[in-house]
DNA sequence: CGGCGATTTGATAATGGTCAAGTGCCGTGG
DNA sequence: CCACGGCACTTGACCATTATCAAATCGCCG
């Protein structure tokens, strides 16, 4: 059975990081019927404006969700790692108010609403994560708004690069102190509200100068966690993890 | 019946600006138990770190939630209108990450989460409302994310009033063109991000010079709802109303 | 009438944006 | 294997939006 079903093992570990799973719930999980595809990087998965019927499962790979202006400014209100689901808010809410896209090439599966809505009806437990999960990413929404609207840009970027590895972290993600990091810095810039100008900027005289992260195009390590942390005003609460903070 | 509890009707008129309400549904809100308590304006009702064990319903007034940086800095991220429960979401996400308080003198309800959660279970259709309301309060952020990001103080600020004009009315707190406005300059700077004296140099220079507004001290008329609605690139199809935009 | 908070206005400073140009890295094709 | 092309990154110079500091006025409530 579950070789049929190798793609739900992010999702479970995801699913893991915020409730616990009874084997009822996690058998369920795993026989989770969905259609696989693979994506290339910089692809839209839903626009703003679709009222989808299926909810996208990212089991590879990184993805985005983000808003446009009339002039062409975008916007990045989040980033997502494998396990999530970045749209299940389409169950309830049928017309999409934002895009999603991927970061890296990612592999996805598709579960159709009616296939998700069956699952919440039969493990209500299930259900209910789904709404945390939707909450905490309220919570972090709330998180970014508090950087955008009142912290400078190196304080605002600290908190970010403290929020990926904390929640990199969760799903076994990290290695030690270092991570993956597929993103650019325009992209850095369009989830931060900076110039890609003055991401490079901060990065080069606040972070990297202070010896607090060693970031190349592909890896990130962090070299000092409690001088990240404390720049930016970084408390893990807010992401309600069932394990706490990274080291 | 009704009798004992008047408080209920906010909540049923913003219910049924987002869901249709069965009859069983509605009588099921009035009768919903609640300890009425009046508050002066500018009270913590919740603070960020507390654990509650009840929600809070606005029956009559103005409330906001925000976060506060390390140096005193507040970033308000969302303001609440009559009929809403600021805290549903501490039914399931047990810590506090934010701070809820009165704007203006306010009667709440305090709902035990016992009695939500009862409700919940006896009418499936009221928690997917109640859920859907948290999920309408993170598109909020989004776009708010948005402005803050991406958008000049006039477009942000026209944004904000284009929201706040279309939410009161889909629960009849407007009156043609004009509203009751109880946000002080220093409010608005804390929710758009922006200092006290620029909101006050935005309303004056962008706002009002342009016709598009009157804003006194507690009311505010639109004059020019297109011009507006323009500048502020506002388009309520996130806000997911059942019934459609302010005139 | 007095007092205090909210609003308004002026002057100056700073954070971060824009424009421009150059470097480095990596995959592709000859 | 090496040259080419494109994209990401880097750096410099200049500019603009918005913050900060300071002080005056308005308006409401007691």
């Amino acid at each position: 059975m579950e070789a049929l079903h190798p793609h739900t093992h992010s999702l479970i570990a995801k699913m893991e990081s915020i409730v616990t799973l009874s084997g009822e719930e996690r058998a369920a999980l795993q026989r989770l019927p969905m259609q696989a595809q693979e994506l290339r990087a910089d692809q839209d998965i839903v626009r703003e404006g679709d009222r989808p019927t299926r909810c996208c499962l990212l089991i590879e790979g990184f993805a985005c969700r983000y808003n446009m202006t009339a002039d062409g400014k975008r916007q990045i209100h989040s980033f997502h790692i494998p396990g999530e689901i970045p749209d299940v808010q389409s169950l309830h809410i049928g017309t999409m108010d934002h895009s999603l896209q991927t970061v890296t090439r990612c592999t996805v599966g598709f579960v159709t609403h009616e296939v998700l809505e069956d699952l919440c009806d039969r493990c209500p437990r299930l259900a209910r994560a789904f709404w945390r999960e939707t909450l905490i990413d309220a919570a972090i929404f709330r998180k970014w708004m508090l950087g955008l609207g009142r912290k400078q840009a190196s304080s605002r970027m600290a908190h970010f690069l403290c929020e990926m590895v904390t929640r990199m972290k969760a799903v076994g993600l990290v290695e030690g102190t270092t991570c993956a990091w597929p993103f650019t810095q325009t992209e850095l810039g369009d989830a931060l509200g900076l110039s890609t100008v003055h991401v490079n900027r901060t990065l080069q005289d606040e972070l990297r100068a202070a010896g607090l992260i060693t970031l190349t195009k592909s890896t990130l390590t962090v070299n000092d966690w409690e001088g990240l942390k404390g720049l930016g005003e970084f408390d893990p609460t807010y992401l309600h993890q069932v394990f706490r903070e990274a080291a």
